[in-house]
DNA sequence: TCAATTAGTCAAAAAAACATGACCACTCCC
DNA sequence: GGGAGTGGTCATGTTTTTTTGACTAATTGA
């Protein structure tokens, strides 16, 4: 018996929580645009530059399922997705701007 | 010219650097120890349960060349080496809390 | 003197993360 | 109908991170 879970352990502290959903080359950036608009594959893609798909799918798919984005089918004119700040996202944001003025 | 500067461009973003200081497998909960003790290397290779010499030489360097950690020689008894949380540690401790309780 | 403890380093291998390029299905608009 | 845009997936390869195990050198205590 290594672990008793077979999922990866999620930590008890809400600090090493925090830094292993963002943890990875590009969720902190994407974070950060989340912050400031909706985001979309596409755009993201260009915006970021070095980033490939593959990540960026990686990236928003694990931030969506840690709770972090909201995934949003917008069902208009250009039929396309859009990633939000959650709340618990969002309740972040205050954290982080504390650690600005530091 | 990818890159102007030959170091790994730090973020300018706090948040992110702070990210950043602490991503990879064993910084985390070397930074929650030192919170509440000073660190010793062998003490913390028996305590951090599946953790390495290397992996753990390596955390300690990386975090006291970011200035999270303090390394001192202890001229005494058993001479040893002491890790301690910096002032720039500390301060980030605070913020942290913050998030226990959000 | 000698074994154990201190705190590491080094080379190599294994594992995890990230990148590349091809491909896909649907919608949109001319 | 067909080209461009939407948001992806998949297999493969490269790069980075982490682990393993051998080794070192000084200190400590019996």
């Amino acid at each position: 018996m290594t672990t008793p879970d077979a999922q990866a352990t999620t930590p008890v502290c809400p600090a090493e929580a925090m830094i292993k959903m963002l943890s990875g080359k590009w969720k902190p950036q994407v974070f950060r645009l989340a912050t400031t608009q909706a985001l979309r594959f596409n755009t993201l893609l260009r915006q970021l530059e070095g980033a490939n798909k593959q990540s960026l799918a990686t990236a928003l798919r694990e931030m969506e399922q840690d709770g972090l984005l909201e995934k949003t089918v917008i069902r208009l004119k250009p039929l396309h997705i859009e990633y939000r700040l959650s709340e618990k996202g969002q309740s972040m944001v205050s954290v982080f701007q504390l650690l600005e003025q530091l």
